[in-house]
DNA sequence: TCATTATATGCGCATATCCATATATATTGA
DNA sequence: TCAATATATATGGATATGCGCATATAATGA
């Protein structure tokens, strides 16, 4: 991956928001970060894949979730690039709307995504 | 300027190379990036205008010379970010024929640039 | 004023990018 | 197998981007 390459994954604002909330939040589901951000499920889909396809991104299946991190290989500049951006950036908003979620399918433990019926 | 506007000017490789050299070297010319960069000069322009026109740099002109050079008050995180670049990137042959141009406007005193017809 | 050098800009074209909408695929539980 | 939920992809259209080429503007020195 060059750096021209990943800073043309920052450079578009679903793109940026969502590698920050992953920095942030560790891991998210797609349906998490549709909630979060609000927006449509297709174009959060899509931009995670081109994450994705670069190398930015990684993916993991959970039963019927998708989750993704960032990629375990990001070179040095470009993980203090987001931890720079991170620091100067308020969240706040997509943060709130991330913890008003009832169901955190990333936050569930094997036992308790078993159990979501009774909710 | 937002984050994504920096990072945009970052992903096309003609002006992420201006702006690491730019890093590197404080100030140069536009005649200066040409000849480091091997391209067109309308090309080296027209990239330093919209750099300009961010924000990301700063022009002064000196005779028949503009210099550019990255602007004063660029944050934190984006003179971070081409900090971390440039440590991992290799300038090498680019700085080598800058350094082979025989006059260097940006180098020159107010003297020495008005004594070229010698060479 | 004229030629030369340095820099900026106008223009047209090819391609890339992003989106909304609709639809396809995958997983789960009944 | 069927319905529901989560995720991915196909398609078409609007806009943005980057380039080469030609030309305009600016400064210098004669």
């Amino acid at each position: 991956m060059t750096p021209e390459q990943f800073f043309r994954a920052l450079s578009d604002t679903t793109r940026l928001n969502s590698l920050l909330l992953l920095e942030q939040e560790r891991r998210l589901c797609v349906c998490e970060l549709v909630q979060a951000l609000g927006l449509s499920q297709p174009r959060i889909s899509r931009h995670l894949g081109q994450l994705r396809d670069q190398g930015i991104v990684q993916d993991e299946r959970r039963g019927q979730w998708v989750h993704y991190r960032l990629s375990e290989d990001l070179p040095d500049w470009a993980r203090d690039t987001l931890r720079a951006v991170l620091a100067s950036r308020d969240l706040e908003g997509l943060t709130e709307r991330l913890a008003a979620m009832p169901e955190r399918p990333s936050l569930a433990t094997n036992q308790s995504f078993q159990r979501n019926e009774g909710v």
